[in-house]
RNA sequence: CGCGGGGUAGAGCAGUCUGGUAGCUCGUCGGGCUCAUAACCCGGAGGUCAUGGGUUCAAAUCCCUUCCCCGCAA
């Protein structure tokens, strides 16, 4: 089959490398334009774009694949089937109904929970011990299409949302495989999605990141694994802001509200009160410095357990 | 040229402004105390102060080069 691949950031890299292991003629990938980023804000193609062109592939990038430009370029080549993975962008009717096997898109959940643009995130957030992918076909709506195929992983208890996001990229991949096989040969039968059990997150917004101790420990655990690596969990300590990298919840009452520290040294670590359990913060790092065991972080700089996260 | 912090012992830091003996906490090693210890006491080892050049009688410190790490912002 000739495949039309659109995808941007490292989540569909393993789609696309499974497509052209199992031999599908990758015919074009579409990704986002190049932008400002990092350090510096040197212009800097996107991960997909990377991988493709060190493949060799064809490579394009529109602003708004949906605008003329896009279409008459879908429009002029040949191909059978359209894959989408963490594209970015929303397809119009007029470009879903190009391919004459339509259009599949690989989500990193278990539709039709956790529709929308961060479901690995907001799985680990909401505290889920399962997810998955689904592939569906994509349809105008966010995430809604009928369901093609859905494979279920565990979510461990300490698990990051970088660590969840490199299995299900990977298991992207396979399921993606699998269901193209099973369009070619019709062994798949698309599933509505019970659109009444759905649940929709946003984008996360930097303060997403900001840890809350009036939550409980579990609570507060579920935001540091779940936004790690990014936007990355924070405390602020009077100006100053401190990311919090890993934490482990200690079974032991708070001793006082919720915010201030139950103690701070180089044997302990930092150990802080939420509104049930105490929690620790194992791995934290200051602005300018790298990472670091909080006990570590204790042997050079003395907190007051006087003062309380905000 | 988006803004900014940093590189000093195994770890985390101070010292740099104002040049003049390499410091602190922790770890580590040895000894002591103790029924015992992750606790306490005593002692030791461990540094080419990122790199290259310059200024100087003298550079971790002042000037310039290169490399690397990181926060913000995107």
């Amino acid at each position: 089959m000739k495949v039309v691949f659109l995808g941007t950031p490292d989540f569909a890299i393993p789609s696309l490398d499974a497509l052209l292991q199992a031999n599908f003629d990758v015919v074009a990938v579409i990704t986002q334009p190049d932008k400002p980023r990092g350090r510096g804000h040197k212009m800097t193609p996107c991960a997909v774009k990377k991988f493709a062109m060190d493949k060799g592939l064809d490579v394009h990038s529109f602003t708004r694949i949906r605008r003329k430009e896009g279409v008459e370029f879908l429009k002029s080549i040949d191909f059978d089937v359209m894959v989408t993975a963490a594209f970015g962008q929303i397809l119009t009717q007029e470009i879903l109904d190009i391919p004459k096997y339509g259009c599949i898109n690989v989500h990193a959940s278990l539709l039709p929970k956790y529709r929308g643009p961060a479901p690995i995130q907001w799985a680990i957030i909401k505290g889920e011990t399962e997810t998955g992918i689904t592939t569906m076909k994509t349809e105008r709506g966010v995430d809604t299409g009928d369901i093609l195929m859905q494979e279920v992983t565990p979510i461990y208890p300490d698990e990051t949302a970088g660590e969840l996001f490199d299995r299900l990229a990977g298991m992207g991949g396979d399921v993606l495989i699998k269901t193209l096989q099973g369009l070619e040969d019709a062994s798949i039968t698309p599933v509505a999605q019970d659109h009444d059990k759905a649940t929709h997150f946003p984008m996360f917004a930097k303060e997403d990141g900001k840890i809350d101790f009036n939550k409980t420990a579990a609570e507060v655990h579920n935001l540091v694994r779940g936004v790690n690596p990014w936007p990355g969990a924070y405390v602020t300590l009077g100006s100053e802001i401190l990311k919090v990298w890993k934490t482990e919840i200690i079974r032991e009452k708070a001793t006082r509200r919720p915010g201030t520290m139950v103690c701070c040294d180089s044997k302990n670590g930092v150990i802080v009160n939420t509104s049930d359990y105490q929690i620790a913060l194992r791995e934290i790092q200051f602005a300018g410095k790298r990472r670091m065991e909080a006990a570590a972080a204790m042997c050079g700089r003395e907190l007051n357990t006087s003062e309380a996260f905000e």
